[in-house]
DNA sequence: CTGAACATTCAGTCTTGACTGAACGTACTA
DNA sequence: TAGTACGTTCAGTCAAGACTGAATGTTCAG
């Protein structure tokens, strides 16, 4: 019920606060991330807070950034209660899949109107479409995942029921 | 025929470089990637410290760096000549897919370890499963355009014959 | 051996951004 | 009205790490 750590959960909210630390959010984003991935029922800043050790001024600040992004959600509070209590987002992956798609197709572009720049030799040139090909083919692979990421690849597709 | 950039091209190699600095890389080494990319020839530490302007110091260690991470080569120098000379790696998408590859897999296995801790509600435990399962479908549509990258196109999943 | 032409290393500087904690704003209650 | 319980903001501190440039290898030509 309450939101003490055990050790090994411990680790592994530092583990994925590590992975996000890579991908540009803050170390304290992502050990939110973690830590409300393992909640069983929605959790408030104080809760948070304490359970990562962190002040409550961060996880204010990266709360508000995670659900910008589509990684965490604000649930509504019971009556009477006036704190902001988070959840992960049900499709977190799939929010995380659509950043990579943006990102891809940044790339791309950039790629492209590269080739269009004046006195570009034709080695380059062939190169960039190259790569701007295989990144289009990955992007394009991301958009169908994200559309039915369940049904995704060879995997058993065990749909479980909503609590 | 020389390293000098014109406005448009400053501008490619400053977006490359920005979009590298987001995934963990130093904005030099981004820079270094989208300076070689448009090279149509090997060029040296010291052209490429000129090209970007910055010392040669941030460029040998970044060169180094990048080149044990698959994304630039070192080419052999003509005879006579103890400069090193690099080039953007042939397959550079590939192995910037081959490290989200692994990523992704580090992170499907951390969510499968915690499905494993004592005392995990029901929920969550789900939940871990779901995410999971995403993940590794991503890993494998990685793992076929890693295969063949060239042919990537459309709906189809079905691997061509490869020996 | 000496000098030239490289690449590499590393101590030092500087920038960036995370994080804190206290002050502040806000909304509800009695 | 005062009081309480929140969330938010922001100036200040601090640490990580990027970048520099001079010193230090290293290799080769003569």
């Amino acid at each position: 019920m309450s939101a003490i750590l055990d050790p090994a959960q411990e680790r592994f909210v530092e583990h994925i606060g590590l992975l996000w630390e890579g991908q540009g959010l803050s170390r304290v984003a992502g050990r939110i991330v973690g830590f409300l991935t393992l909640q069983d029922a929605p959790r408030s800043l104080d809760e948070i807070a304490t359970a990562l050790n962190v002040s409550k001024g961060s996880v204010s600040t990266d709360a508000r950034l995670l659900q910008a992004r589509g990684l965490l959600e604000r649930t509504p509070a019971p009556a009477g209660d006036r704190r902001d209590y988070y959840v992960v987002a049900p499709d977190l992956p799939v929010a995380v899949l659509e950043e990579r798609r943006r990102e891809l197709h940044g790339l791309a572009s950039a790629l492209e109107a590269a080739v269009a720049l004046p006195d570009t030799p034709k080695a380059v040139s062939s190169r960039l479409k190259r790569f701007c090909d295989i990144y289009r083919a990955v992007a394009r692979q991301l958009e169908q995942l994200i559309a039915a990421p369940a049904k995704a690849g060879g995997t058993r597709t065990t749909t479980p029921r909503t609590p």
